[in-house]
DNA sequence: TTAAATATTTAGACAAAACTAAATAATCTT
DNA sequence: AAGATTATTTAGTTTTGTCTAAATATTTAA
């Protein structure tokens, strides 16, 4: 598998994860950053190595096998940012971009030593949870900030978007792995959420609430 | 600087140091497992971009540009061989080619975050000095030990080959960096030497004496 | 249910990095 | 110094992954 071949896998994991029927072309091009063109390309070769199938016109899904390596490419990802985060003392926002380029490295020894440095750990700097040298993981039950019910006192778990911008943005607001909130008030009118922790009250956009894993608490 | 450029560096940077003069076509395709046409190739590219000097039918040279380039992957290939050996446990013949794509990650943060963990290592684990961040590293001064004098005493202070196979015969043989050994005796017929180190003699033959560095104790 | 809009695929090109075969330059022999 | 040998470069292809533009299929809307 090359480098362009693994982004594909995982990107398509990720759709996959996402809304659970097939993936469109359309929709890969836009998560890749590419164009549409280049995706059937790319298809029909993961579709001739046995990675995915392919029905022209109707998307992919990715076949055992493709989904099989997409896990361990992202298992790498997650084990890196780990790595960088409590290692190397990098913040959360910075170890996504680093970890891009460390997933695609191939040794499975270097994977499973690297696990075993960092003592077997289940979720990685944004919550999200770890497959391991098998490739299983805990599914980690985790509702949307949009989802939250008012009056109710939440946890949080994850982030959906790992990208630095928003990563800062919940660092400025002291916002992290492990923040407990209550949900004071949901705006219907543009889904704006406020929240309180640390006796101090925050209201977030809807953008910020869709991207906030929380559990109930 | 892709990682094929990187990598012609990187050959160009270990010719040069091996013979001082101008780095012919056939020396480096040969470095390369590569055609001297595609050489010439990516030589022109490499000029192009002012990483080399290059006149055609007389070699390269790094300029000041690649020069420093190539320090910088020389740089980052040894911390990551440091750390593969110290903190994961690898053997010393198993971490040249993990580090060889390691040694691509473009992070400047992850490069001196690495050696800050690593307590700033000064020679990587075949005896090779690891540049600091500003490219400046000791020269360590080492004999072959096919120029060690019959009778006198050295201590082992770095490999030439770093290839497994060889590491491997050394391991068989209990030779590491910092095995202490007298010279017995050099035989002239086939430039064999005969050791003797922890009570044993061992006769090498010229081929591993070449790729043995040692220092007078 | 046909026209318009949208999504997808095909065809043809391009850049990077390699290759083979042929041409040219440099060096070595005698 | 001419011919032979060796080293190097040039010319023309190939593969991978991308692109644009054109063609085709699908979906939506009137």
């Amino acid at each position: 598998m090359t480098l362009a071949e693994e982004n594909y896998l995982k990107a398509i994991y990720h759709l996959e994860n996402q809304s659970s029927n097939e993936v469109s072309t359309n929709a890969l091009a836009e998560e890749m950053q590419t164009k549409a063109s280049s995706v059937t390309d790319m298809i029909k070769k993961l579709a001739e190595k046995n990675m995915v199938s392919y029905i022209p016109y109707q998307g992919v899904t990715l076949s055992k096998k493709g989904h099989a390596h997409a896990v361990k490419v992202v298992r790498k990802h997650r084990l890196w940012e780990v790595f960088l985060l409590e290692k190397l003392n990098f913040s959360w926002d910075e170890v996504h971009d680093v970890a891009e380029q460390l997933e695609h490295i191939k040794s499975e020894k270097l994977t499973d030593k690297l696990d075993e440095f960092l003592d077997f750990p289940k979720v990685d700097p944004h919550g999200d949870p770890i497959p391991d040298k098998y490739g299983n993981f805990e599914t980690i039950d985790k509702t949307s900030l949009t989802d939250a019910q008012e009056g109710l006192v939440y946890v949080c778990v994850g982030v959906h978007d790992s990208s630095s911008d928003f990563l800062k943005y919940l660092d400025a607001n002291h916002i992290g792995l492990g923040t407990t909130m209550k949900i004071i008030h949901k705006e219907p009118f543009d889904n704006s959420v406020k929240i309180k922790f640390d006796d101090v009250e925050l209201v977030v956009s809807e953008n910020v609430a869709k991207n906030l894993f929380l559990k109930t608490v």
